[in-house]
DNA sequence: CGGGTTACCTGACGGC
DNA sequence: TGCCGTCAGGTAACCC
């Protein structure tokens, strides 16, 4: 479900619902295990711990305790929401001293919920790998991602979407970024002038602040922690558009190709494969679809 | 080793 | 109606 800017809209909204500081009273969790669960024991440990903060690290909600740090991270469906009816896929409940209880829901169980020492976070391998968060590091990229990109032989979708490289792409704000900065998502990552990653990082920036803006994206269920949804789907330009005319010059018509196993949607116009010098045989790879068989039988 | 593929899950939707 | 295949906003274990 969310990239980076659905996620900072879950833990603005969690930080307006928790600014009293609440203290946690119980947590329990379902048998159904989600990508990671923390020990039955370990949920223990923070019974009477304060809630003084939230704080997002790329697309992970850091509770801040006295002691621990809780970090959740959504997968594709994961949210959360606080109290109301129990609902199919409830999986953590937080009680609060207050009576409230903080509950997360996640349908296809992709999320991650975990508690962590304090003194234990700076070195969590989940966080360590991670790249600089667009929206943190200004103005622009250091020296280090530049040289990243030019090592890196593949598709730029797969580089911006790499979370080691930056954090906080997925898969809509990839297409949505590279028809902004007109670049093809197949372009090679090594081929790009720097003025085009220059660009590309710049409407990174801006297509991830304007999708905060408009309390992020609501495709099938997203829902902030207050419920409401958000509206950024209304201003796409690529994304889930194949067929329809492109906004940018309203001639072509949008393509979709799986790119990196995921559906990737682009003008041919606006975004063109730029050849680069001494070299005009440029291969698009045709990406094949494998996908046959589902092996959903052995379900429990 | 880097990069592509597949698995992890459930639900919604479209075609037949 | 109902069954089946496909696809969905993420990550990481695999495999070559």
């Amino acid at each position: 479900m969310p990239e980076l800017p659905e996620v900072e809209i879950v833990k603005r909204g969690l930080e307006l619902l928790l600014k009293n500081e609440s203290v946690i009273r119980e947590v329990r969790q379902s048998d159904f295990s989600l990508r990671h669960n923390p020990q039955a024991k370990t949920l223990k440990k923070i019974v009477n711990q304060r809630i003084h903060s939230l704080q997002r690290r790329a697309k992970y909600i850091l509770f801040e305790l006295d002691d621990y740090y809780l970090l959740s991270h959504l997968g594709m469906t994961g949210s959360w929401r606080v109290g109301g009816q129990p609902q199919v896929h409830d999986h953590i409940w937080v009680q609060l001293h207050d009576g409230r209880e903080l509950i997360y829901r996640d349908p296809r169980r992709f999320g991650l919920f975990d508690i962590i020492p304090k003194n234990k976070l700076a070195t969590d391998p989940r966080l360590l790998s991670l790249g600089p968060d667009p929206l943190l590091t200004m103005p622009f990229p250091h020296q280090d991602l530049l040289q990243r990109l030019k090592r890196h032989h593949a598709s730029i979708k797969a580089f911006i979407m790499d979370q080691k490289n930056l954090v906080g792409v997925g898969n809509i704000y990839a297409s949505e970024a590279l028809h902004r900065a007109g670049i093809h998502p197949l372009q090679l990552s090594h081929e790009l002038s720097e003025k085009a990653w220059l660009s590309l990082y710049k409407q990174i920036v801006l297509v991830l602040e304007k999708a905060i803006a408009a309390g992020g994206s609501t495709i099938r269920d997203f829902r902030q922690a207050g419920g409401s949804q958000g509206y950024f789907q209304d201003q796409f330009l690529v994304y889930g558009r194949e067929g329809e005319l492109c906004h940018g010059c309203s001639k072509e018509r949008i393509v979709s190709q799986p790119i990196v196993g995921r559906n990737t949607f682009w003008c041919k116009v606006c975004q063109p494969y730029s050849k680069i010098k001494g070299r005009n045989k440029v291969r698009v790879k045709s990406v094949k679809r494998p996908r046959k068989k589902t092996a959903r039988a052995n379900r429990t």
